[in-house]
DNA sequence: TATCTGGAAATATCA
DNA sequence: CTTGATATTTCCAGA
């Protein structure tokens, strides 16, 4: 404890000199000004500093938030979780989760106390200065959000290890980055740093764009720009971090392995982390279901808290501080950019800030609770000053719905669509490496994201951030940043800019290009899991967990001088070079469903896949026990590193009534096994293959298309869903109950149905619960239906939580679902994140508020209802369209009414055929089974 | 020369 | 506490 105080005093101290720095910041301002043409000035301006400050400003008033978040309970809610509760709610508000884990070092008290100012203060006043900003197309809108909800629903879990850990480190980097430019959306904070160190190296081009942006986000920077070079002055900074390299990690790791594991008590981290590497699903479920239920209590007590007071919000983004490098790196800069931030935050923020011993004071609860898991970590002083970044992060808020939120890929008439998916295995570079290059498509060329529906002469900016490829929803990923690449084979310009230590690149959408853009130009940028985790606010673990998504964003401005902002992600990126050589993946398979008989082939396209690879199909119970598990046939003469040829196995239980999901993963042994993916058994008779044939053909491609595209399959979900879904001005306002259409709309046109809803609590605790579902899961529902799916597996319920959870969390899930099945979104909404970050899902929510935001709360509100509803109805995961029915077997499979063959279809005739034989073996291998 | 990469050694962490 | 298996991070070297 001692030393977690001292570094405390430490960070404090560093914040002074941050403060300092901020309020130096002029220069900083200068910044907003760019944004000042949108982004600022709806932030900033009139909300950040007047309104965000109120609120948070004064620290003090933040200092209330703080004092509640502590209070939070979350620890009671969730218990060792406490942590995360508190950080929670300063999660809830943008700053996530990561504003939270400012627990242990100073920098995250920070930090979060920025962030969460800004955050709240953003939202709150964004509305008003929406109006005032109109033109600015992307701040004013974004302003609408009502975080306070927000922080609600991400609270505890949410809390952001990943944005905030990302965060600081981006912040590190991103000092080096960019940084600069940041400002507009964000934060000043971040800014400074970056610009600081940044310098460099602007391209011109970037520069362009940013002008041309301009109009986006302001980036303006051009002399920032200089910043671009944010790698190498990354990489120094870096360097000078070099403390960095390990000394802290060995304390960190540690620390956060036994977080992930024991995570499950804190839910937050475990969850996510554990689930994906680790093929041990059993513990991650556990874990999980752990979440689950504190993210109830937790999440519940952070929307309290949230509503009570905004100015927890801000303490999120205070949060993350950590990079050492950064930290001293930045520090610099951040003297000389901070202004702008500092304006924003430096009124605020340095209040915000919280004087040292505000934040001692936080430190400590928290420290008490988390503390105990992070604290240990030894913080270096570098890393301290990172912290400052945190304000950036608030602003960003502001204008513009976090990071964490989960929003839709289509509303009205405009639809975000990743044409083109990135590859699946991206070796991403540490700060020690040289850039190892763009991420790339599959089939050569780049990425390609394209705006439908704009009909607009203006110029419009997408934002490029990595995001989380697990279970839980999207967020930014902690131990990953986007890095902006430049040089003769780049021909798309880009800036970088930070939100809540998260780097974004912000490309250029053009009217000429039919708002298309080429991503050649974004690398991914690898951090230490050591300097993340060592991060108080960080929940998350960095080991094995090396998956991560393109999230990509574009704010439209609205007649009525709201911002509409969508989001779509991209498909899971490996990250790792050891995984993405080793680890079995499975990008798309022929089938998704089909009749409990079996026995028909199913092809499946990835890679790593051996002759002697093992194809096992796995039933869940809600509790993330393998009710059944399978070993599947597989043609070992038709098998190829890329092709794997499985004879679906016969379902154990040959009389559902309705659609089964189960899960199934390529194994190449021990721990070297895929993601689970998504299969479902149709009832003998029913006649459900017809979806198959997308999902067959459809390559990657098609998922690329619709967004997510992580499966083939997913995408005519996707496409449905997307058609069905496109609410326009659901967005908005409406924004929740328009979700909620949506949803209802997007469940019955995919077929599924319904039942959507169902996300809820049980598709949450589900979701949290399997860890490994995460990742496949998202994987297989091609689109954000697929989480649905997902959730749908784990189907269970976790009784406990979900209810409570359910409300804010669900909400956003469910939001998000609606949103995401939209879009990319899914996936994360869906997603058990939901549990975990409830918050981060509101603010998604939010997003669409942004147009709504002024009703947000009651947004909020209604979501929160609808989502029981969903949970309640469709607790099955089923709600991914896939299955309509699903949940019911999945859940019981055991009773499924005496098969009614009565229907055979067509199809089903000649699955019979095929299959009758198969039948027969079903029987006898659930018997055997 | 500066990058971009692929490979793999050196470390760390886990079991 | 040691050891083997894994996972992460740092280095090297070729293109």
């Amino acid at each position: 404890m001692s030393a977690p105080g001292e570094e405390q005093e430490f960070d404090f101290d560093f914040l002074f000199e941050f403060n300092q720095s901020d309020d130096l910041g002029g220069g900083g301002r200068e910044h907003y000004n760019y944004a000042s043409s949108n982004l600022t000035t709806s932030l900033p301006v009139g909300m950040v500093n007047s309104s965000l400050p109120a609120p948070c400003h004064g620290l003090q008033s933040c200092n209330p938030a703080i004092s509640i978040i502590p209070s939070t309970s979350h620890s009671s809610g969730y218990g060792g979780n406490n942590d995360s509760g508190a950080s929670g709610y300063y999660l809830s508000p943008n700053m996530r989760p990561n504003g939270i884990p400012a627990l242990e070092s100073p920098r995250i008290e920070i930090t979060p106390y920025l962030g969460m100012h800004q955050s709240n203060n953003q939202f709150f006043h964004d509305a008003d200065i929406e109006e005032a900003i109109p033109n600015s197309k992307r701040v004013p809108a974004t302003a609408t959000l009502n975080l306070p909800n927000v922080d609600a629903y991400r609270d505890p879990t949410c809390l952001s290890p990943a944005s905030s850990l990302s965060s600081r480190s981006c912040n590190s980097e991103a000092s080096s980055f960019e940084s600069n430019y940041s400002y507009p959306y964000t934060s000043p904070q971040t800014s400074p740093w970056q610009s600081p160190c940044v310098s460099p190296k602007t391209t011109d081009a970037e520069e362009g764009y940013q002008r041309g942006m301009v109009a986006c986000t302001l980036l303006t920077s051009p002399r920032h720009s200089p910043s671009t070079s944010p790698r190498t002055s990354v990489t120094e900074e870096n360097w000078l971090g070099a403390h960095n390299s390990r000394p802290s990690s060995p304390c960190n790791k540690r620390k956060y392995s036994l977080n992930g594991r024991q995570a499950s008590y804190s839910p937050h981290h475990s969850p996510t982390l554990s689930p994906q590497g680790s093929p041990r699903v059993s513990v991650t479920d556990e874990t999980w279901l752990g979440n689950t239920n504190q993210y109830t209590s937790s999440a519940i007590v952070a929307a309290i808290n949230a509503l009570t007071t905004d100015s927890t919000i801000d303490l999120n983004d205070g949060i993350p501080i950590k990079s050492r490098k950064t930290a001293i790196d930045h520090t610099p800069s951040l003297a000389l950019k901070m202004e702008p931030a500092g304006d924003d935050l430096g009124t605020t923020s340095p209040a915000a800030d919280l004087t040292p011993e505000e934040f001692s004071g936080f430190q400590h609860i928290r420290k008490g609770n988390f503390c105990d898991q992070y604290l240990s970590v030894p913080q270096h002083p570098y890393q301290w000053a990172k912290p400052k970044n945190m304000p950036p992060t608030s602003y960003m808020s502001p204008t513009l719905p976090a990071l964490d939120w989960q929003l839709p890929s289509h509303s009205g008439p405009y639809e975000l669509r990743l044409e083109v998916q990135p590859k699946s295995h991206h070796r991403a570079h540490y700060e020690t490496e040289g850039s190892r290059g763009a991420v790339k498509a599959s089939a050569g060329g780049h990425p390609i994201v394209q705006l439908h529906g704009y009909l607009e002469s203006e110029p419009l900016t997408v934002q490029l951030f990595i995001g989380t490829a697990d279970d839980r929803l999207l967020r930014p990923h902690a131990f990953y940043q986007v890095h902006r690449i430049t040089g003769k084979t780049v021909s798309t310009t880009s800036h970088e800019t930070i939100l809540s230590n998260t780097k974004v690149l912000e490309i250029p959408l053009l009217p000429e290009n039919n708002m298309r853009a080429i991503i050649d130009c974004a690398g991914i940028l690898k951090l230490r899991n050591s300097d993340i985790e060592l991060r108080k606010g960080e929940t998350d673990i960095g080991r094995k967990n090396t998956r991560v998504r393109l999230v990509f964003r574009v704010h439209i401005p609205q007649p009525n001088g709201r911002t509409l902002s969508l989001q779509v992600s991209s498909n899971p990126i490996e990250c790792s070079q050891r995984s993405a050589q080793e680890l079995p993946l499975v990008e798309k398979q022929s089938i998704d469903s089909f009749p409990v008989i079996g026995g028909k082939k199913m092809v499946l396209s990835g890679h790593n896949f051996l002759q002697d690879s093992k194809v096992m199909f796995v039933e869940k119970a809600p509790d993330g026990h393998h009710v059944w598990e399978m070993e599947a046939k597989t043609d070992k003469e038709m098998f190829k590193p890329n092709t794997l040829v499985v004879e679906i196995p016969s379902f154990r239980n040959p009389r559902i009534t309705s659609p089964v999901q189960v899960n199934f993963y390529v194994c190449n042994g021990k721990r070297k096994r895929s993601q689970f993916q998504i299969f479902t058994y149709l009832p003998a008779n029913v006649p459900i293959i017809k979806t198959e044939p997308s999902d067959d053909y459809e390559p990657a491609q098609t998922c690329g298309p619709l967004n997510q595209g992580l499966s083939p399959l997913s995408k005519p979900y996707y496409s449905q869903q997307i058609v069905m879904p496109p609410d326009p001005g659901s967005c908005l306002v409406a924004g929740f109950t328009s979700y909620q259409q949506r949803n209802t709309v997007m469940s019955s046109s995919p077929t599924s149905s319904p039942k959507l809803h169902d996300l809820s609590p049980s598709a949450y605790s589900k979701c949290i619960m399997n860890p490994g579902h995460s990742q496949l899961g998202l994987q297989q529902p091609p689109g954000g239906i697929p989480t649905l799916q997902e959730v749908p597996r784990s189907i269970v319920v976790h009784p406990s939580s979900p209810d409570q959870s359910s409300h804010i969390m669900l909400q956003p899930q469910v939001s998000q679902h609606l949103s995401s099945s939209c879009s990319l979104g899914y996936q994360q909404t869906l997603y058990p994140n939901s549990p975990s970050s409830p918050v981060p899902s509101v603010t998604q929510d939010s997003t669409y508020l942004q147009s709504c935001s002024p009703t947000r709360s009651s947004v909020m509100g209604q979501q929160q209802h609808q989502p029981p509803k969903v949970q309640r109805n469709d607790p099955p995961t089923n709600q991914p369209l896939s299955l309509p029915e699903l949940h019911e077997d999945s859940n019981h499979n055991l009773t499924p009414i005496p098969v009614t063959i009565k229907r055979e279809p067509e199809e089903l005739d000649q699955l019979y055929l095929d299959d009758v034989n198969e039948i027969i073996r079903n029987d006898l291998s659930c018997t055997n089974v």
